[in-house]
DNA sequence: TTCATTTGACCTAA
DNA sequence: TTAGGTCAAATGAA
């Protein structure tokens, strides 16, 4: 037992220090692609310090019994309020902004009247440990799941739990990726209104249930047998439009692999007591082969596939800018920067949401 | 019980 | 019509 949950927060821990740094490798591309617009990056932010909250929790309760709870719960409040605050980057975050509105400034009219429903995309792996959906923080409940034309995996719908409860409109997609089945694009749509408190922290392990849970259906949508299916469709239509904008984005200077690799493992020893570094240098291996092969070089293109978020693209032909792969933000809890009427929502507690887009 | 997921039916835009 | 998105009844979990 004692061994076994272990592990598993050691694998928790690492997959959640692996994700936070996916979505910095991501924050830097949106960074440096000028299309990005400044809530795609202060959803990023936002992303990042959850999986520092959820690391530092994780560490905390494998590394003492339960009463050091309240401790890194703190510390976590302590961060994420300096970071809401804005206060450390505020000239940074208002530079970056205002320049990031100048860029925009030509297709902002349009932009500001479809800005009313964010809708952000990211990508994130779940190699490693954790095998579930991923928590952002929020509790959310699915409420549909449909087979996608041309792609392998289903995608899985979900509205924020306190819909009925708190007005809160937020809806999220979940599609995993054909080409890496390690890799689920999170569609994220609305934002949060709902008060919901810090982050919830990672569920206990029971390889019971998981046994139980397999008996019960063999797979759901596991990446071996399905492939035959689609190998004879021959509809291979896709349209690689997006391509431009892709490669501008990755196009852009990533070369963070062996420099920041090298100083994690050298700098923190407490890591390599907790688990083999072989399972964990294979992971990160493998977890860093796909976004940046080797060390000098950041060209590479990356397997990933990004005509996911294809649906989006008919709303209004600008989108293709901010959709592609990066992200867009959603002012969770901090900053209510947007000018967006939530009025609305408060307003008219019956409003079906029926269309919202295009209106 | 309440709450969540599953899943086929249903709806709507193209 | 199709494909993507949603609803809701049935089912399951706690
Ligand atoms: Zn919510």
């Amino acid at each position: 037992m004692d061994t076994a949950s272990k592990s598993w927060e050691q694998k928790s821990l690492v997959g959640e220090i692996i994700q936070g740094m996916e979505l910095a490798q991501q924050l830097r591309l949106s960074l440096s692609a000028a299309s990005t617009s400044s809530e795609t990056r202060e959803f990023l932010v936002q992303r990042i310090l959850t999986s520092y909250e959820k690391a530092l929790l994780l560490l905390q309760l494998s590394g003492t019994p339960q009463t050091s709870h309240v401790d890194a719960k703190s510390i976590v409040l302590q961060e994420s309020r300096m970071s809401a605050n804005t206060s450390p980057c505020g000239d940074d975050y208002n530079h970056r902004s205002f320049k990031d509105h100048q860029d925009l400034h030509e297709i902002s009219k349009k932009r500001k009247i479809m800005a009313k429903w964010t809708d952000h995309v990211i990508r994130v792996s779940s190699e490693n440990g954790i095998e579930g959906p991923h928590e952002d923080g929020h509790s959310w409940r699915k409420y549909g799941q449909k087979d996608i034309l041309g792609a392998k995996y289903p995608r899985s719908y979900y509205r924020c739990t306190f819909r009925n409860t708190q007005n809160c409109w937020a809806t999220k997609q979940v599609q995993r990726s054909d080409e890496d089945p390690t890799i689920f694009e999170i569609t994220y749509k609305g934002k949060h209104t709902c008060s919901h408190g810090s982050t919830s922290v990672p569920p206990p392990p029971s390889p019971e249930q998981q046994e139980q849970k397999r008996h019960k259906r063999e797979n759901i949508s596991e990446p071996q047998q399905s492939q035959v299916n689609q190998m004879s469709f021959p509809t291979n239509l896709r349209v690689d439009t997006e391509n431009l904008e892709d490669r501008e984005m990755m196009a852009s200077p990533f070369a963070f692999t062996s420099t920041s690799f090298g100083c994690m493992m050298n700098g923190d020893d407490f890591l390599s007591p907790m688990f083999d570094n072989e399972n964990f240098f294979s992971n990160f291996s493998q977890h860093l082969l796909s976004p940046a092969t080797g060390e000098s070089n950041y060209h590479l293109a990356p397997p990933s596939q990004m005509r996911n978020i294809a649906a989006n693209g008919q709303l209004s032909e600008s989108d293709h800018t901010e959709i592609i792969s990066a992200t867009n933000s959603s002012t969770n809890s901090p900053i209510p920067d947007m000018d967006f009427p939530l009025d609305l929502v408060e307003f008219d507690p019956n409003f079906q949401f029926d269309t919202p887009e295009l209106f």
